[in-house]
RNA sequence: GCCCCCGUGGCGGAAUUGGUAGACGCGCUCGACUCAAAAUCGAGUUCCGCAAGGAGUGCCGGUUCGACUCCGGCCGGGGGCACCA
């Protein structure tokens, strides 16, 4: 037997026999209950680190765990291929992007197939293939046809030089993060999603998901944003381009008495109407159209409004106007893209008002004395009732607010309704490396599905990235087609889809994979929802969201009864590294601060990426440690939801577990387990391990692989002390067994050392005797008002009585109370005794 | 600005419903083995104190026989959303 366990030759070993064997291809056969563990796909964007392996790990040890509890488990692994990394490459490289991907898929695949993943690589797929996004095509068509998908002219931040749109995120202090030219707004024709048809339910479904963190739940709860509220109708004095008036939308109908103008969007149909007779209404129009989108700028910038010199009419009052107003606060998209000011009520009017010179009329009041309590600095938005406002005084809030609500409803000028943050789902994206759009543009017929039979829509391969832009749309001929429905010249969207639409439903698509359709529905149901889905926070609102979404929509339209996708949710924390920067500022491996001439700043400790390069390669790892090693590590100290830092002593420390593990299982292999005949004393041992199973058990469930490490760190220390006997050999196997999931190199190894039949992915997770896991003798704690004093030993179940009497003999006890009686004694059973001087 | 989470040894972190704070690991100290080192094993390791003992879970206060845990108020750190009417 080898005194050392040899990962670099007994990991491959182990690892091509699981592959030969098909040991974790997901069976499907309905013998056993299923269990599907998933975790977040990766993007392919060159190598992964042991960030990505901490992830699939957590992953690992419930898919193994679940399986040897007797579990049809599905734990498959493919890739999230499109995107934007492989068309950057192509532009700096003059790779294409296909190529890129591919082979870096290739690289990505063959290191996690190092750490030895318990993973049904049968199943595995790739996004930008047209296999997958064929079939993607085909949903995105049925979602078209169920009116689920519809086209508008959208704004967009648009970068004149690389001629395309760029995310929020990619617009830099109001310029493009690649090209650096000012960033413009742009309107485009774009394709959206429907999601807002779904924003009652996705919201009433987060209720049933809990399973969930809950703060990921608050976060999308947060982002669809419901505010309950009413809409109603302003007339104007005069019409403006033959409207009348226009809607606004209010969470508090009950101030309206508190009005003292109304606002609209700077790109309110009204707005620009105005503007066409009023150049210096139109310069403001424009001026407000300057600037960026993103949170710093909105943040900064001026709360400026324009009198258009319209008046609009009180709704509860014919001879009441109010000024009209254009501000650049109003948001066109949110509500009805107008507003009436209640400044003593609301900040932004109040400071609005304050600036234009506008009246600031109190109308909730904490108390009565106070209902003419000048407005200061600060508008008020605490309780109160109703003042100043005629029919309404001394009403509450909530009355006022169904006041105003019924008599609008009952006079036709208004409604109670609801406004959403969430918007549609724009999923047009003006990309190469993307799931092209499956229409097809006729002169005649305008937008048309492309025929069933026709796809997939292939991208085309040759193309080039040499001029800004997307290369569909320079493309000389792809783009050219003929109507399927008239035949007539037509011309293919361009378009790509938002990746997000790919991770959208790949979960349905790995639990079942027919060439001819997206997927078996009866067949997904059987895996569907996800029972574990593991990934990080960074996902918590839009991957998450749509993923929610796109089952839904399935659901509606016919397609696949399932409401949630994901029933267990668990966002785990990122491995944490420090980095280096050099005195430029350029940023250093750590081998290459430790032999750089000059300066070296060490950094903060970091998430670790690609950019501050503090990544660590799993390979080198392996090759040293062994995947176990390198599994233990990432499953100890940390809670999994919380950052590991990646430290060398930490990994050392795992080998050297590893080691411990190995050198107690051999030593029992070598004395043959089962023919052990020594005296069996009860050295509390059995009880030990039993204590032991049921808390990995527990702790592996609830994802505490930190705690289970304990747990297997406990029962090792206690196994290596106990004396031999069949107890301790059994007690090793048990442990061998609990620590497979997490070293199942290891397990594999030292379970055929021990003789045993089969693999040990195979065998049985050991269950916990009940009747071993209740004490016989429990500690109790003895307190004198409330401190500790004093432990002693009782049997498990003694009464009151005797625990008082014993705690009260107790010298130190008697010592503290110095003769005197005590006042109280609490006694609480098999824990502690308190006794109150 | 609004919403949420977290503050426990030198470090990562444990602690069912309020009931022995610091499990387990890292690091460190001492010891054994060794010519030596590595590896391994043993002992110790919250702080003050030789000890007896005392203090202690960010700070202040409260509830309770008893508070890391519950409540109120501060301080510090992190995250989400952000002209949302």
């Amino acid at each position: 037997m080898a005194a050392r366990f040899n990962p670099l030759e007994a990991d491959a070993r182990w690892q091509k026999l699981w592959e030969e064997q098909g040991t974790f291809h997901a069976s499907g056969d309905g013998e056993r209950p299923r269990a599907y563990i998933l975790e977040m796909f990766p993007y392919p964007s060159g190598r992964i680190h042991v960030g990505h392996v901490r992830n699939y790990v957590m992953g690992d040890v419930l898919a193994r765990y679940k399986r040897m509890k007797g579990f049809d488990v599905l734990h498959p692994m493919g890739w999230d291929a499109f995107g934007m990394p492989a068309e950057n490459a192509a532009m700096e490289n003059k790779v294409h992007p296909g190529a890129w991907t591919r082979s870096n898929i290739e690289t990505m695949r063959a290191q996690l197939k190092l750490i030895g993943l318990a993973i049904d690589w049968s199943r595995e797929f790739a996004t930008c293939e047209p296999d997958y996004y064929g079939h993607e095509q085909a949903l995105f068509l049925d979602l078209y046809e169920a009116g689920l998908v519809y086209r508008k002219q959208s704004e967009v931040n648009w970068d004149p030089v690389d001629m395309t749109v760029l995310a929020n995120e990619q617009v830099i202090d109001g310029r493009g993060w690649r090209s650096g030219a000012p960033v413009e707004r742009r309107k485009l024709n774009q394709w959206f999603l429907r999601i807002t048809d779904f924003a009652d339910e996705l919201l009433d479904g987060l209720g049933e998901l809990d399973q969930w963190p809950d703060k990921v739940r608050l976060m999308q709860e947060n982002w669809i944003g419901k505010s309950q509220g009413m809409r109603f109708r302003f007339d104007l004095a005069e019409p403006v381009a033959g409207e009348a008036g226009f809607e606004v939308f209010t969470t508090r109908p009950d101030t309206i008495f508190g009005a003292s103008f109304a606002a609209i969007a700077p790109d309110h149909p009204i707005a620009l109407a105005l503007a066409e007779g009023n150049p210096a209404l139109a310069a403001f129009v424009a001026e407000c159209k300057l600037g960026g989108t993103t949170a710093a700028e909105l943040e900064t910038a001026e709360k400026k409004g324009f009198d258009t010199g319209a008046r609009v009419i009180h709704p509860l009052d014919p001879d009441w106007p109010l000024p009209l107003y254009v501000a650049n606060f109003v948001l066109m998209d949110y509500g009805t893209g107008a507003i009436f000011g209640c400044p003593a009520h609301d900040q932004r009017d109040l400071d609005f008002a304050r600036k234009y010179g506008l009246p600031v009329t109190r109308v909730v009041a904490p108390s009565p004395e106070e209902a003419d309590e000048p407005i200061g600095d600060e508008a008020y938005s605490g309780p109160g009732r109703l003042v100043n406002s005629r029919f309404l005084d001394g009403l509450t809030a909530e009355d006022g607010i169904r006041e105003v609500i019924a008599r609008a409803e009952a006079e036709g000028w208004g409604e109670g309704t609801t406004a959403w943050r969430l918007r549609d789902w724009g999923v047009s994206r003006q990309r190469y490396w993307g799931t092209p759009i499956p229409i097809v543009h006729c002169e005649a017929c305008g937008p048309v599905a492309v025929r069933r039979d026709r796809l997939p829509v292939v991208l085309p391969e040759d193309i080039d990235f040499e001029t800004p832009g997307n290369p569909l749309d320079r493309h000389p001929s792809w783009a050219k087609v003929d109507c399927p429905e008239c035949g007539g010249p037509a011309r293919r969207e361009t378009d790509t889809l938002d990746t997000f639409v790919d991770s959208s439903w790949y979960f349905i698509r790995f639990a079942s994979q027919p060439g001819d359709a997206p997927f078996d529905p009866v067949e997904a149901q059987r895996w569907l929802p996800v029972d574990q889905y593991i990934g990080g926070v960074e996902h918590a609102i839009l991957h998450l969201l749509y993923a929610r979404f796109w089952t839904r929509a399935l659901q509606r339209i016919g397609r696949l009864d399932v409401e949630e996708p994901f029933r267990g949710l668990f966002t785990q924390g990122m491995v944490t590294h420090v980095t280096f920067q050099d005195s430029d500022g350029r940023w250093l491996t750590p081998e290459e601060a430790e032999g750089h001439d000059g300066p070296v700043t060490r950094g903060r400790i970091e998430k670790m990426s690609k950019s501050k390069r503090n990544t660590v390669a799993p390979e080198p790892i392996v090759d040293q440690y062994g995947a176990d090693s390198l599994r233990w590590f990432m499953l100890s100290d940390s809670p999994p939801e919380r950052d590991l830092e990646w430290s060398e002593s930490g990994i050392q420390g795992s080998w050297r577990f590893v080691q411990r593990l190995w050198r107690l299982a051999a030593e029992e292999a070598g004395r043959g387990s089962s023919t052990w005949l020594g005296d069996d004393e009860d050295t509390g041992l059995d009880r030990k391990v039993h204590r032991a199973i049921a808390a990995v058990s527990a702790n592996i469930e609830a994802l505490a692989f930190n705690k289970a490490v304990a747990n297997l760190y406990e029962l090792t220390s206690a196994l290596e002390k106990a004396p031999l006997s069949p107890s301790r050999s059994r007690g090793v196997e048990t442990l061998i067994r609990l620590a497979s999931p997490m070293v199942p190199h290891l397990a594999e190894e030292a379970w055929a050392a021990m003789g045993q039949d089969g693999l040990i992915a195979h065998a049985e997770w050991p269950a916990a005797d009940p009747a071993l896991l209740v004490e016989e003798e429990v500690t109790i704690a003895v307190q004198v008002n409330g401190k500790l004093r004093d432990t002693l030993t009782a049997a498990k179940g003694a009464s009151r009585e005797a625990l008082e009497e014993m705690a009260l003999a107790s010298e130190k006890v008697a010592r503290i109370l110095e003769g005197k009686a005590p006042r109280k004694v609490i006694v609480v059973p098999d824990r502690l005794v308190n006794v109150v001087a």
